[in-house]
DNA sequence: GAATTAATTGAACGTTCGTTTTATTAAGTC
DNA sequence: GACTTAATAAAACGAACGTTCAATTAATTC
């Protein structure tokens, strides 16, 4: 807490006028993070409708807003343990709406006979955990930039769910606007 | 250290004749971890050789391993950033070893034309990163065993790699010995 | 079996932790 | 411009932390 007021120029008193405790100051981050989250996906796949479209978009936003969230993202996943049962269950439900998002999308293709899955769950949590895996290694000054890694991630996300047509073209690199907040650590 | 200590049956302070502080007992559990990993995939590659035959090998190893250790493996993600800089890239470095070790076989692969990959660095750590996954859901008493899990993997892998020759034949299953420890968590 | 070494304990140390309390300053209201 | 409310500061609390040290028990050596 000392830290944290520190970072933000106050007192750790006066965080409790905000917060009961240090951890509903934490639970309050992730929650709000979650939120943001699907909110951010609800207004981006507005955009797409065909499947492996919708694919190619959630894989294309999950690795722009994840690496532009990184802080967030990373309290997301490091701190789940810290949280109490009963938070941690809310924070979970969350997630798993979120994945079901994805699971839809493949759902969809599947019954419109444009995909290949053996195991539907299993393929969720492969691109899932994958594209998530983006934030471990990548650094803005790399080889590659957000957009480009995004756009082999579908390449790999097509392949891994055995689309029929797997989509050359450069519709790639439209950037999802998640705001600016870019940082390594 | 006194919870350590508790779970051990012992006082604090007899950490301290074996270990000169705690930042040198987590690292020694990260580096000892990172060995016995590095040898077990070690001994089980001798086994094969085909470059689709080695693929299938290192996931079903990978998985079968990390789910038999899972705290080791949890204490390794987790606790990474815990060390100091020079533990840290001692730990990094190994473990850069280990997943060089799958794109060796990404390389062989292609270059024996039985894989179709875009990018090497980014397939590898795709495979890395949805197998290690398994880990943050699996559960014992879920509809699939580990070995199960572990061959729908060794499909996706394939897939990921374009793998010219898809295995359908049951040659998974196939156990992997990494000792007995199981534990969900 | 006494002497020596190794291993462990129990108690204490100085810090840091999350949190509370009391006092002080700032903002908003009439 | 006095008065109420809100926001912050400063200081302190007890608990938990990593670690040290003197005393004690266990194991080994001759």
């Amino acid at each position: 807490m000392r830290h944290l007021a520190d970072e933000v120029g106050v007192q750790p008193a006066a965080f409790y006028r905000y917060y009961p405790n240090k951890q509903e100051l934490l639970f309050a981050l992730m929650h709000d993070h979650m939120d943001r989250l699907l909110d951010a996906w609800a207004y981006e796949s507005r955009k797409v409708h065909a499947p492996f479209e919708r694919l190619a978009a959630f894989i294309r936003f999950h690795i722009h807003y994840h690496i532009e969230r990184r802080d967030d993202v990373h309290i997301g996943n490091m701190e789940l343990r810290s949280l109490a049962p009963d938070n941690r269950a809310f924070i979970v439900e969350l997630r798993a709406r979120y994945e079901n998002s994805l699971r839809d999308i493949l759902d969809d293709g599947l019954a419109a006979r444009e995909f290949m899955i053996e195991d539907i769950a299993l393929t969720t949590r492969a691109i899932i955990a994958m594209t998530t895996g983006v934030n471990v290694w990548f650094r803005a000054d790399d080889r590659l930039t957000v957009a480009e890694v995004a756009e082999k991630y579908v390449q790999m996300g097509l392949r891994l769910v055995g689309a029929k047509k797997i989509e050359t073209a450069k519709t790639g690199g439209r950037n999802v606007s998640v705001g600016p907040k870019i940082r390594t650590f």
